[in-house]
DNA sequence: ACACTAATGACACCGGGTGCCGAAGGAAAG
DNA sequence: CTTTCCTTCGGCACCCGGTGTCATTAGTGT
């Protein structure tokens, strides 16, 4: 029951201690997954490598499927914020270029660990399934942004179709990225969404 | 896994005959879902429902989340041959505008099914989870007819954001359609798709 | 020592999905 | 009509993901 932990050791809160983290248990799973494929790593392989029970694995995980997302969710809302905080004159478009940059700007330490992660997201049937629902808390902050720079409801046609050919622009630049090795993320992004503008020369980012 | 005859035929086949349908089950099961609930109907309710055995249910569909779809992969064939057919003269976006609508045209007996079913495959969670699997293949066949007249392949960039691009329109449309009860679905459809246009005054049409 | 709080993990249970195998039903050959 | 061959059926056992319950453990504050 190793309990090395990345942030503050000293939590003085009341209660009983965590016996691990969320982080941990993410690096133990991907490591089996990667090692001996999703399907046959069952979630009592991870608990008992994690020496932690299997009741205690679904308190730090939602599904065997959540586990390889980390933490997006927080990940979004940093997104956010960021769009929230441009100023209003940046172009939206160009806000959002810059936002889903921002939002893939990872450290390079955890390169090769974020590299296991897509691989196993956009390739498990499983975890492809799983992904739209994850994918639309990111699809949503997107939508959100556009509506509101061009005066729509988020659920209209424009934002929504917006937010999905971002989405896609950059799964699309992943799978490139995934399939060559040397290949740096942002700069495959970066490609990718200049493409989408050289193609669809729209009007709407003035 | 190729999908047998729609229609009932006097059987002059070998061997026992199958006890019921993918169509009868589909409709059985979609009954229930809409009565009681996705997640509350089992797969055991539907068996009993069509007086077969639990086991069989799974002979006719490869899942729970598969039986709202119906013969899903047939349509596809069917719009990759529509699109075969239109001769080379017709722009690419017109092209996929047609086959979109070809795609969604269907009986008005089935009109009330089909309603029942949209909501339930963008609406439950774990069905609309699913889809991303069940659309891979539509997006597909969009990829390739773009990439063969692009003279690009299907995996490249271009074709992949058309076909996800047109996917989220009519995804947005039928969202549109399901919120009005009056809507014509292929009336909103075609408004869905200009509206993209007007939007996305792309230059690849050409 | 005592009370309070929060995390743990064992247990039972549910439901989706699969491998296995004998039984049922139907067409053709004897 | 009987036998043979083929195909579907469905019961059974089993695996695995996920959840509700509850006693236990490990901390903090008085």
């Amino acid at each position: 029951m190793r309990t090395e932990d990345p942030e503050q050791e000293p939590s003085q809160r009341i209660g009983r201690q965590p016996s691990t983290t969320v982080a941990e248990l993410s690096h133990i799973g991907l490591e089996l997954f990667i090692r001996n494929g999703f399907d046959a790593t069952t979630v009592d392989d991870i608990a008992e490598a994690a020496g932690i029970g299997r009741r205690t694995f679904f308190r730090y995980f939602a599904s065997k499927n959540d586990l390889p997302w980390g933490d997006f969710d927080g990940l979004i809302a940093r997104m956010r914020a960021y769009l929230d905080a441009l100023p209003s004159d940046v172009p939206l478009l160009t806000a959002i270029r810059a936002a889903v940059l921002e939002f893939n700007r990872f450290p390079n330490v955890e390169a090769a660990y974020h590299r296991q992660r897509m691989t196993l997201l956009l390739t498990v049937p499983t975890l492809v399934g799983h992904s739209t629902l994850r994918f639309a808390a990111w699809r949503a902050a997107v939508a959100d942004f556009a509506a509101n720079r061009l005066g729509l409801l988020p659920e209209e046609l424009l934002p929504q179709t917006i937010a999905w050919t971002y989405l896609a622009v950059t799964v699309a630049a992943y799978e490139h990225w995934l399939r060559d090795e040397d290949a740096v993320l942002l700069e495959v992004l970066e490609q990718a969404i200049d493409d989408l503008g050289d193609a669809f020369p729209g009007v709407i980012g003035a």
